[in-house]
Formats: C-alpha cells, sequence, structure tokens
RNA sequence: GGAGGGGUGGCCGAGUGGUCGAUGGCGGCGGUCUUGAAAACCGCAGGGCGAAAGUCCCGUGGGUUCGAAUCCUACCCCCUCCGCCA
C-alpha cells in the first residue's frame, strides 16, 4: 500500500508508475473520488463531535449543581443521530478508499528498466559455465525417474497433478539441500525461524497477496485459514503492528516452509516435472531494514542467494525484472535464473526484492529512531535462498552422468552421507 | 469439545457511566548531587489523522446512552481444570 499523502499530493508520478506497468490508471481515478469523499465526511463527522462532546460535558456540570437539562438533552439527541448517519457513510468511503488504495501497486525504484513484459528484462550478470556433456542431457524428470527417486505417477494418485513424492536419495536430497542452506544462511546472521504455515487474512494482506491474488491462494473455509504462497508471507507478518527499536535494525531471518500455490491459469506450462508444483519446499531470505539502507541491503541479500548456488557450482545469471513484469508489491527486484540443461536454457529459482514501506504500510511495521520523537516505517527485503525443489533439479541435470547415475556436489556430500546417487 | 478466569500505555497494574488518553509502580530519557557509578531527589516522555483548532485509539466489530475503558452483544486471543490427541 502506497502513503495516502504520497498519493494524493503525487498524482502524477503514480499514473506514471501505473503506465510503467501496463496497469489500467481507472484504479487511481476511483482513489481519487473515494478519497475526496471521505475527507469531506471526515471533517462533518468530527466537528459533530466537537460540538456533541462540548455539549456533553455541560450536562454532567450542570446535571450535578442540579440545573435544568432537557433542553440540552434533546439538543444533544438530534446532533448525536445526525452523526450517526454520517459516520455510517464515514465508514463506507474509508472502506473504498483503502480498498482502491489496496489496487494501487508499488512504484518502481528508478533503477529498474522500463519495459512492457519479461522479454525486456535486463541481464547484471553471469556466474559459471554451462556443463558440457558428451553424450544428451536428460530432462530431470528422467533421470528421476531412471534412479526412481521421485514418482510422479503415485504422488498424482495421492493428491493429483503437481504433485511429487519424493523417494530414497530425492528425499534425501531434498532434506540435505534444507540444511545446508540454513546452515549457510545462519552463518551469515540470519535468525533460523519456523513459522506458521497456515495463516489469517491479516497476514496475507500485510504482505500484499490480498486482496488482489487470492486466485493464487489455497485457502481453508472453516475455520479460515490460508496455506501460505512463500516464507515471506508468515515470517514478514512476525512484526506486524510492531515498532522496532532502531538498536535492533537491520533484522535478519531465514525460514525453511513448505509453499503452496494454485498455479491457476498455468495449464500446460511446465506440465512435467518439478519446476511447477502445487506444493514445493522454500528457504526463504527476509530483512527488516531502515529505510536509508534498503537497496544496499538488496544488493547484499541477492549476493547471498547467489553464494548457495556458487557453493554448490550452478551456473546462473542475475536478471533486473522491468517495470512491465515487477511483482505487485516491490520496488525492485533481481531473479537469479540457474542454467538447466535439461532445457537448455536459464530457469527462475530465486526472487529477491526490495518492497521498501510498501509492505511495512500494510503490515504496521515502524522503528522508533534513538533520540527521536515519532516513528518511521521500515523497508522490508525477501528473497528465496532458494527453492528447493528447483535446485534439485539443477543438480540432477547439470550433475548427470553418461552412466545415468548424479554427482553430488561437494559442498552438499556432508548432508547428503553419499558423493553420488546411484 | 466441556467448565471457569482474563485481555488497559515498553512492562506490571488501578480504574465499573461524566474534564480519563487514563492514578501508581517498574523500565526509559534529561538534570541535581558524586572523582565516576549506585542510591536519593527533581523534571520529561504513547500512537493515528489534521496546517491548526480539534478528533480518534483501553483485544476487535456491533449496540445502549446526551456521554462508555466502564453497561449489553457477537467474535478473536491468552490462562487454568477436564476430555481427546501427535
Amino acid at each position: 500500500m502506497l502513503d495516502l499523502r504520497f498519493v494524493r499530493e503525487n498524482p502524477g508520478k503514480v499514473v506514471e508508475a501505473l503506465e510503467k506497468r501496463n496497469y489500467d490508471i481507472s484504479v487511481f481515478d476511483d482513489f481519487l473520488k473515494n478519497e475526496e469523499n471521505r475527507k469531506k465526511m471526515s471533517e462533518a463527522v468530527e466537528n459533530g463531535h466537537m460540538r456533541l462532546n462540548e455539549i456533553s460535558e455541560k450536562i454532567g456540570v450542570m446535571r450535578k449543581q442540579g440545573q435544568d437539562i432537557s433542553l440540552l438533552l434533546s439538543d444533544a439527541k438530534s446532533l448525536s443521530d445526525t452523526i450517526k448517519v454520517q459516520e455510517a457513510s464515514l465508514n463506507e468511503y474509508k472502506e473504498k478508499v483503502r480498498n482502491t488504495l489496496l489496487l494501487i501497486p508499488n512504484i518502481p525504484h528508478e533503477t529498474v528498466p522500463v519495459g512492457r513484459d519479461e522479454t525486456e528484462n535486463v541481464e547484471i550478470r553471469r556466474w559459471g559455465d554451462p556443463p558440457i556433456f558428451d553424450f544428451s542431457p536428460l530432462n530431470h524428470w528422467d533421470i528421476a525417474e531412471m534412479l526412481g527417486i521421485i514418482d510422479f505417477e503415485r504422488a498424482s494418485k495421492i493428491a493429483g497433478a503437481r504433485f511429487a513424492l519424493m523417494k530414497g536419495a530425492g528425499a534425501r536430497l531434498e532434506r540435505a539441500l534444507m540444511n545446508f542452506m540454513l546452515d549457510l544462511n545462519t552463518s551469515k546472521g540470519y535468525t533460523e525461524v519456523f513459522p506458521p504455515i497456515l495463516v489469517n487474512r491479516e497476514s496475507m494482506t500485510g504482505t500484499g497477496q490480498l486482496p488482489k491474488f487470492d486466485a493464487e491462494l489455497f485457502r481453508i473455509a472453516d475455520p479460515e485459514f490460508y496455506l501460505i504462497p512463500t516464507a515471506e508471507v508468515p515470517v514478514t507478518n512476525i512484526h506486524r503492528d510492531e515498532i522496532l527499536e532502531e538498536a535492533a535494525l537491520p533484522l535478519y531471518y531465514t525460514a525453511y516452509t513448505p509453499c503452496f500455490r494454485r498455479e491457476a491459469g498455468s495449464y500446460g506450462k511446465d506440465t512435467r516435472g518439478l519446476i511447477r508444483q502445487h506444493q514445493f519446499n522454500k528457504v526463504e531470505l527476509v530483512k527488516f531494514v531502515k529505510p536509508e539502507d534498503s537497496y544496499d541491503e538488496l544488493e547484499k541479500l541477492t549476493m547471498d542467494a547467489e553464494d548457495i548456488l556458487k557453493r554448490l557450482g550452478l551456473p546462473y545469471r542475475v536478471i533486473a525484472l522491468c517495470t512491465g513484469d515487477l511483482g505487485f508489491s516491490a520496488a525492485k527486484t533481481y531473479d537469479l535464473e540457474v542454467w538447466l540443461p535439461g532445457q537448455q536454457r536459464y530457469r527462475e529459482i530465486s526472487s529477491c526484492s526490495n518492497f521498501e514501506d510498501f509492505q511495512a504500510r500494510r503490515a504496521n511495521i515502524r522503528f522508533k529512531r534513538d533520540g527521536k520523537k515519532g516513528t518511521e516505517l521500515v523497508h522490508t527485503l525477501n528473497g528465496s535462498g532458494l527453492a528447493i525443489g528447483r535446485t534439485v533439479v539443477a543438480i540432477l541435470e547439470n550433475y548427470q552422468q553418461k552412466d545415468g547415475t548424479v554427482v553430488i556436489p561437494a559442498a552438499l556430500r556432508p548432508y547428503m552421507g553419499a558423493e553420488r546417487i546411484v
């Protein structure tokens, strides 16, 4: 959510941002209309309250003195009734303002390349060379099937399409990656947390998934809970409605969680294999920082995610998302894309974003500067470090051997208890 | 699931219809004193909106009333006991 005052005072910037993102600017017009009405009605209600408070106080005093208060009582009664009607309409306007404001996306940072869609994203750097095979490299699902470590058919029987049953070394690889990533992240000062995986509506709204993206979420009806699509949701909401001490910042968290996504509208995309699942594991990095530090922190966070790929020896590139491809809540995002020999292309394995104060405002996460009055919103950031399912894919495909076995990257061997999957 | 008890400012804890945004204590900040510290004493401090006047905020939403932290109601959360359960 953007700042109400900012939106009101900088309509040009908001419209420009909407246009850069290929959004319909009518959401902004709706907002303006509602906000105007709200403000007018708010003034009327406040004035009413002021007068009513004065009368009520007088009634209290006069009653104590035993004076006649019947005239004042009837005045107060009618004023009170008027206010109630005005309040009802004020609440409607407030609701509308909030609803329209919640639908306006974040303003892209000035360093974000302007572009229409993902084809205009900008490559920032590459690391590692795609492996050269003296045979035709296989897809991960073929490798996994030959090794007997992933069973898609039975997963489909148990749950349905877009689920996987990991077995033996496959299950172990999943667990090894989780531990490897958490250990590496905590060694860099991230605090490990294991949060709730079902969350309430307020948390989903706090990080921006709701109200706009409910089609992507799994929901439990009674009692109402949402399954998290990413650990970003519960971890960012750790500090919802809190005022943090300046000295406590920056706060770094890392969390392993399963993630659940409907993948509505992705029919026919990545239907085979582990790339796109309804349930997948991910280790996430989340930061709460002071506003002036957030862009440095984004660079550092991205490098922390890259470090995982480097240690696993997986070739990747870093992409700056252009304005047209930027997520709703993000001001700037780097995607990490790992090389997949089975597809002969780079695929997203991590997404690192600075949300500036967009989430903090929704979730009401503030901090107090030492010796200063008042509070400020923190900046929040997060990034995958990393998506585990896709890391499994990358390892299987990049480390596959001619004989059908898969070599385990050296850094992972202590966790895997093996040098190779046979 | 059954029975009971609670949610008040950073924390503890008063307040049961009328200057209560809220007594008091702890913690915090600034002084006095001290070589320094502690103790003692004095003083300052909640948040949102608004240019300001002002207005709103005592778990949340409704309601009663001229007026609600205080009364009614629904819901949420926490605690204790019983049952059940990993």
